[in-house]
DNA sequence: CTGAAAGCGCTTACAG
DNA sequence: CTGAAAGCGCTTACAG
């Protein structure tokens, strides 16, 4: 390992000097900056960061926290694992490392003590343990944090606009021509919002056409995968066989409930439309006419590293920042002939 | 942030002797390490790594190599991301963290680089980009390393035993009274053995049977994924129309094979057998009928970090670690009644 | 523009 | 069993 003072003896400048040439800062001639430089290449000099870090408390590091316990599929998950691809990317090209926050780490230490462990600069979160109590400090603890997924006191929160998404779903059925539409939701909880909001949009728009929705057509699935969207299905339709169309939460869900629906004997879209949630190519295989919301998980992930690099230096992020969802048209949604459309002669 | 020193302070020892205390070596008197580890935790002391690692060049960071030219999913790769979550829980449960490696970190640092950067102690090499020169320099760059999918020189490989998944697929065929079987491979490369061992192990359970294996039933996808298995399969098909069963190195490419094969009207099994690898959920999701391997993926995970671990400690690990594939038998081999079997009279 | 001094928080021999 | 000294590789004021 070749050091900063091998540079000094090497080239004849001073340790300090030999820091600044390297990193640019201080005042420097540019000829004793480039021989240094070229001594540096010629001997193949890689900074060492630990040392880095213990003068100037400054890590480079961005630690993430990824639990996935709503689906337990980790860097599998359908949403976390591309935007993490694209997070990477974007951190990295700024210079930072990611580094895995974790609970089981070092005999049960916190994310907090994780972070001061490492001197972690900022933290992502994704997805943490349900109601897990150190969630709330995080706001608080003094490291700048950004959210992909939850609603944290005090942290930006970089979140597909899901409200929109459900009044463009209700919009889509009601504009086909469907007046009975279920929705099939998954836990409603306020800091986790994906779920309600787009429950909420879902209903305020349905209420804006004048009619009214039968709290009969929610049923809330108790997780979100297949299972789960299978077994709510069988109680919503059971509950309600009068639906012409049902919004479903996510995709996986919609899998499961299709499934149910196929098993009943029922045809998609002929006997009952389906719009999902997440574009899920594992499940559009399976399915590859079903309507969707594709999340842009590139774009959160990349406003999410705007974000955070940006409270890092010291610039406080908004308090949420909403990426639409794009609603991806296929074939699992009827459309009634009779519905009179705008600029035909009825 | 609270140090070494303001503990020696509270208690009266002196530095070393917290730190000796802190990390349980070294002589020290039960109750003087009592009083320091209560005052520890009384002040909610963590140490700080960058420290640790400046003075023991030890960083407990495990770097990995992942970029999945290969099928561009990343972190969503059907092997790769549940390998990685199992393996970063073992590496955590060590007390170590997860770093990943990268190329394009602080203008192209090359992976070595990197690992001196962070003082990265192991590497786990899952995927690296495609006949990268670097990876040949792992194995004497005095990182212990160990491999998930590769072949390196001087590198541990921890891998399944394709060439047995290999025979066994020749064989479920071959029992079932097949004897026109199609081979569906992926770009043979000695590096990255997957789908060459397991074409190598087919052929062999082949010629033990007695057979010779026309090369014109075997068919190399220039991709993992669906379309060059779409594209592959009706080359293969039109050559060789008279196949009654077809083994395909990943189910990702079986998938574009069985869409191919059911367009031009073909059934599964009844027209054409088919078994996949990989177990991918993905393509269970669409075709639950399909036969495949499932890689074990924790397993391949636990001993690579086990061989790593053990690398780390100066114990030098194996040439190449085999797991077993798994043969799931589902519902897309058609069995011929007219076979002879053992133990009946013919 | 350049360098001597001190410090970041920890650990490692080495004394006592 | 405990502590004084020096060092890990870098950076930050502060002089000159």
């Amino acid at each position: 390992m070749i050091t900063i003072y091998d540079l000094a003896k090497q080239t004849g400048f001073s340790a300090p000097t030999i820091s600044k040439a390297l990193n640019g800062n201080g005042k420097l001639s540019e000829e004793t900056r480039q021989i240094i430089l070229d001594a540096a290449k010629k001997a193949g000099y890689t900074a060492n960061m630990a040392a880095k870090a213990l003068s100037t408390k400054h890590s480079r590091l961005i630690g993430v926290i990824l639990e996935d316990v709503a689906m337990k599929r980790g860097f599998e998950h359908p949403l976390f694992g591309g935007l993490l691809n694209k997070f990477r990317h974007e951190i990295e090209m700024a210079g930072y490392d990611l580094l895995f926050l974790s609970k089981h780490f070092n005999d049960g230490m916190s994310y907090i003590d994780h972070c001061r462990y490492r001197d972690v600069e900022g933290i992502l979160i994704v997805n943490p343990i349900d109601d897990d109590p150190e969630m709330k400090t995080l706001g608080a603890c003094g490291i700048p944090c950004v959210s992909a997924n939850e609603f944290i006191p005090g942290v930006c929160a970089v979140i597909s606009d899901n409200e929109t998404a459900g009044r463009r779903a209700a919009r889509e059925f009601y504009e086909a021509g469907h007046r009975k539409i279920g929705f099939l939701g998954a836990p409603f909880r306020e800091n986790s919002p994906a779920a309600l909001e787009r429950y909420k949009g879902f209903k305020a728009e349905i209420e804006a056409y004048g009619l009214e929705f039968d709290e009969r057509y929610l049923e809330v699935c108790d997780a979100w995968w297949d299972q789960a969207g299978y077994d709510g299905m069988k109680k919503l339709y059971e509950r309600c066989p009068d639906i012409t169309a049902v919004f479903i939460v996510c995709d996986a869900l919609a899998f499961g409930a299709m499934k149910y629906l196929l098993e009943i004997g029922k045809t998609i879209p002929d006997d009952i439309s389906v719009i999902g949630f997440d574009d899920d190519t594992t499940v559009l295989k399976a399915a590859p006419m079903l309507s969707t919301f594709r999340q842009d998980r590139d774009r959160i992930a990349q406003l999410a590293s705007e974000v955070l690099l940006q409270e890092i230096a010291g610039i406080p992020g908004p308090e949420v920042v909403r990426v639409p969802a794009e609603y991806i048209s296929r074939a699992s949604v009827r459309r009634f002939v009779h519905v009179p459309q705008m600029g035909f002669i009825s």
